[in-house]
DNA sequence: ACCCAGAATGAATGAATGTTCATTCTTGAT
DNA sequence: ATCAAGAATGAACATTCATTCATTCTGGGT
């Protein structure tokens, strides 16, 4: 899966060079991509525009239409990653062969939902922007559903082996896993619109308290 | 404060004639606000265009401007129009001088966040479009934020008063309203963009179970 | 019946934006 | 050194959209 944590914080130095380099088409891909990322945090998915793009790329106007059919396909594969970095870094976790106990990998998962890579305002910027459209673009939901589905049936298994292991009695893994979501849903949106008023250090100690109420034993 | 229940839904048959009718600027105005949010609903913020919107209410283009000096006041006002909706309600019922049993008055809260009236998908997109654009608007944060406080400050003197009554321990107000809060938006989320995978009624059980969770006697 | 303040209209305007494509440039193979 | 494949460029084009404003119309006051 890809890795988590990659940098789309800036643009390479390389727009200075006004040397014309020609490289593989998946690069050009990722770097389009990565700067539309960077221009919806900063302008909104409603004011982006190919020129803004492709300049923050270090590139021209033509290259998105080449590489990538129309902008409505760029904004669509942009989706597509954010979708499946996220999704994916979750499920890698919850999978979780590197870590055995399952009090720690529960711990490992909160910290990547709140941690620095997801919580950074670009991405978080992104995904709240595609939900915005997702009502009026079946496309998007059909994106993210799909990778969402599988993270829901993951979470559950997980939350299914704690209760198990834990012997936790009047807990449902499926309800408790569907809420566990919204409740990190939930955070994101405060830490997005009202950072003031929700630190992440606190969104951390509400999601660490919603887990330790449901399961006391693996939280501590 | 406002109707909650307002009728957004259609727009009035007043459209089909032809005759030019004068009408009061406070009734105009609501009239395009409405437009603009079944518009929202449909299309996506990013969709929206002032044809569309004027159409929609069975006007001419050039009375937006009229009424609202441009389109980026008339989606402002939109939203503030919404968020005033939303949190007004749910603060009528925390306040509560009609519902005096604390339990009940929890699941009058739940019943507004999570039934008809607020759920529409309507309302939910508007609510979102603006949200994924919030990141890179400002006034959009500051419009949210501010009657978003209010809203948070009543719901911990709710829960306070309910934790004092239930002689709870080992419960934070303030937390536990954050993480409901957090919860239910994410709930919305849900409902809005993977509708298959939740229902209303397995998200009213899931906030529900959050609530029996931290108040046991007064949630059934 | 008449009038006029101001509400409402919609064609016209200019700016912005997505997309195209003829041309230029780069690179690795020969 | 030469060449061809195809990557990259950006000026040009067509479309869409927000905004303007000269004109039309309405309804209450006289």
């Amino acid at each position: 899966m890809t890795d988590a944590s990659s940098a789309v914080t800036e643009a390479l130095p390389e727009a200075n060079s006004k040397r014309r380099q020609i490289r593989p088409k998946a690069e050009r891909r990722q770097q389009l991509i990565d700067a539309t990322i960077r221009c919806i945090a900063q302008h909104g998915l409603s004011a982006v525009t190919m020129q803004m793009v492709t300049r923050e790329a270090g590139l021209s106007v033509g290259i998105a239409n080449l590489h990538f059919e129309s902008k409505d396909n760029l904004l669509k594969e942009t989706l597509r990653f954010v979708a499946e970095e996220y999704h994916g870094g979750q499920i890698d976790i919850m999978e979780g062969g590197d870590i055995p106990d399952l009090g720690e990998r529960l711990d490992a998962l909160l910290d990547f939902q709140l941690g620095r890579g997801v919580t950074q305002r670009q991405k978080m910027s992104v995904w709240f922007a595609y939900y915005g459209e997702a009502g009026a673009r079946p496309v998007y939901q059909k994106i993210v559903s799909t990778v969402d589905r599988l993270a829901a049936q993951k979470l559950e298994a997980l939350f299914t082996d704690i209760i198990r292991e834990g012997d936790y009695h009047g807990v449902d893994a499926r309800e408790l896993a569907t809420g566990y979501s919204a409740l990190i849903d939930g955070l994101h949106l405060g830490l997005l619109v009202t950072p003031r008023e929700l630190s992440k250090r606190r969104a951390r100690a509400v999601a660490r308290e919603f887990l330790r109420r449901a399961f006391p034993q693996h939280i501590h």
